[in-house]
DNA sequence: TAGGACATACCGACCGGTCGGTAGGGTGGC
DNA sequence: GCCACCCTACCGACCGGTCGGTATGTCCTA
């Protein structure tokens, strides 16, 4: 648990990198934004790069526990499906500048860190996809479209949502994310 | 139409940015991978920025060019949904490296470039809009998700694309772009 | 011989990161 | 009860290097 300076960091940083990107914030943004002193900011983090992880590292762990909870529940693959759709979406909705900062900042993760990740996404597109494949086996879903493509549309529409998904716009998040699981739902039957 | 010189400076700096971001390529970078001199490329660009605005001319161009032609050609709503998202995904995954670019981009456009640019998005959504609600008004698809939605989720898998689709992967384009247009019209259904 | 198409040398601003130093609170010996 | 000692948290001036951009010169073609 980061304390209040390293906290004050993390959100200006967010904040920052979403609005303007990575590169074109510079270090000394950051910290006028949070109202600290370089000095604070490289006593707590090793450098820019690392200042960025740290934003990854939250979401990226929130998320695959959302995943694994749905999972253990065991229901029909319809109802997970939509509990996955609709987690995915709101936790998204709701931190809208970490997915964004996360989405468009992806490539800079180093080699090392960017393996790491490459496993962990795709062990999370495949245990989606088992999911949906379940169903089709069953006879639940349509075999029209491939598992595979299904879950790279439902991924893809996630991904992009922080691009144009405004907090305080007309839908609120939980409407949004009933009305996408139901358009991803009614396209599997 | 660009020169020799000119449309090789525009085709590395379209590789660079895409694989390495705009603010982390430097003109440097640039001209040296075009084989071509500093001078050279302020010699046709007046800045670093006007060269990734001409990127984004070129793409955004030729996909408004292919909506008008479709919605001329007055099909029924169905084979006039299919016919924009085969001819958006085919147009994207043919051009990918420009498609990450402008995704990624997109809000270093200066504000006046932004507020053309949103303007004419918003003129190709409503006409994706219309064309679902025509289908929707004639019975031709189901109204249980709204169209505004239904946009959003089709446009927001195009944009996405250039993230994963491979043009040497095992799914060639206009197999993957049959897949997602049966899936958003079975979702139609 | 005028002018477009480049080449080369160079500029000032700004970048991420470092470094010597300080303020203040905890702690152990006497 | 007090002081010597230390440690964490933080400060902000400063550094080498790179950045986007420019000024000026040369060459080639018409």
């Amino acid at each position: 648990m980061p304390g209040a300076t390293e906290q004050k960091i993390i959100d200006a940083a967010v904040r920052l990198f979403a609005s303007q990107g990575y590169d074109a914030t510079s270090v000394q943004e950051v910290v006028k934004a949070a109202q600290v002193t370089k000095g604070a900011l490289y006593h707590y983090f090793r450098s820019k790069d690392d200042l960025l992880f740290e934003i990854y590292r939250l979401l990226i762990t929130a998320q695959s526990a959302d995943m694994d909870r749905i999972i253990a529940l065991g229901l029909p693959a319809a109802e997970t499906v939509r509990e996955i759709l609709v987690s995915l979406v709101v936790s998204t909705a709701d931190r809208v500048d970490e997915a964004a900062v996360f989405v468009r900042e992806l490539p800079r993760l180093g080699e090392e860190r960017m393996t790491d990740f490459r496993a962990e996404r795709r062990r999370y597109h495949e245990t989606f996809r088992a999911v949906i494949e379940k169903g089709q086996a069953d006879g639940e879903f349509s075999s029209a479209v491939p598992a595979d493509t299904v879950v790279r549309i439902a991924v893809g529409v996630v991904n992009q949502l922080p691009m144009w998904f405004r907090p305080d716009g007309e839908k609120t998040a939980d409407r949004l994310a009933g009305e996408i699981a139901d358009f991803v739902l009614a396209g599997l039957r």
